[in-house]
DNA sequence: ATTTTATATTGACCGCGGTCAATTATTGAG
DNA sequence: CTCAATAATTGACCGCGGTCAATATAAAAT
């Protein structure tokens, strides 16, 4: 039968995630380095693949974390009545995943939306995005001849091909949001 | 004034892509080595760098001429006059785009690349997808109230939405195709 | 032909993610 | 408490992408 976990695991791990933060907190997501972290956590090198599969997990859990928190606030506002203020309460969610383009890739890989067998925090967070929107999308004042899950997925869509649009050199965050504007108009509201 | 580029840098250049495309008609884009291309082309590590930025501009080139050549035979073919049309000519290329995970990480990375300057042959494509898309939808039986570039935007954003799906492991590519097949429906056909 | 200058090639070396056999700590059983 | 079983930790080591000062080769200048 299974033991139960240890607590100096739980210590261990808090630790490798603690100096994960610190660490990206001063050079970026981009910027860690696994040795750095462990030193950090004083462990050594082989402790963090224990706790952790590899480094993209690590960065799966703390961005993962950073979009729930973000989604958490957002999710607690009256549903939009336009698709302006649907892009606005977006905003704060794409803004955290265009911060770096090594956020953004992560990010896609892991989406589930894009490319993962196993659900890991972003899967779940790019779920949870498409319940939210459901929700909000349904009674409004958008298209209602598909149902608004469909709906959803295609906001999500719209959006992801937005963000893409910021790492060309050319485009800037302002870029974004009318970008978006434009295709949620056409999807959300087309003419009836 | 610029000097003539040498016949043995062509030369060398052409062994290490023809080396490339050996190896990964062996073990795949995923399984590719630069040690491994180096030994067949019969040089230095440090040539292939002197050629190549990095090994992701390799993948770049041989993505990209895969899919320009795929895209090329395509482009003939008559305009689509439903949905399911169009989705049967996009196939063709999204098989491409999915037949290896690592592929389709590749591709995304580089489908919207960085600087102007430094846009590589498969941000090439997805631009050639979306201006032949955009002839091909104008005029057809599609909606006519956005201008066909919007909706060629539209078209590539849900294909990038639907293959992403692929990689979850219980999906195959009849959801590939009856999948995408309701996105461009409710973004291409909306009741009027 | 010889020197000078530009370009191509080389391979030892580095950084960093990830592995694994050996070691140490924890726990439950007697 | 002791001891065997299990779990956690360690750090030397590996694979592989990428760098760079040294070297070799080609092309232009004399």
């Amino acid at each position: 039968m299974a033991r139960a976990v240890q607590k100096r695991t739980l210590e261990t791990r808090a630790r490798l995630v603690a100096a994960a933060e610190k660490v990206i907190s001063e050079v970026g997501y981009d910027g860690l380095r696994v040795e750095q972290v462990v030193q950090r956590a004083g462990v050594a090198k082989g402790t963090f693949f224990a706790h952790f599969p590899d480094k993209d997990a690590l960065m799966d859990l703390l961005m993962g974390a950073r979009m729930d928190a973000i989604l958490d606030e957002v999710g607690h506002r009256p549903p939009p009545r336009s698709t302006a203020e649907l892009v606005d309460s977006l905003m704060p969610l794409l803004r955290f995943m265009t911060c770096e383009r090594y956020v953004f890739d992560v990010i896609l890989r892991h989406s589930g939306a894009a490319a993962r067998s196993e659900i890991g925090p972003i899967a779940m967070n790019f779920g949870r995005q498409i319940d939210l929107l459901a929700d909000k999308l349904t009674n409004g004042p958008f298209r209602s001849d598909i149902d608004s899950g469909l709906l959803a997925e295609g906001v999500q869509a719209f959006a992801v091909q937005a963000m893409a649009l910021v790492f060309c050199a050319l485009h800037n965050e302002t870029d974004l949001r009318a970008r978006l504007t434009v295709y949620l108009d056409a999807w959300l509201m087309p003419p009836r």
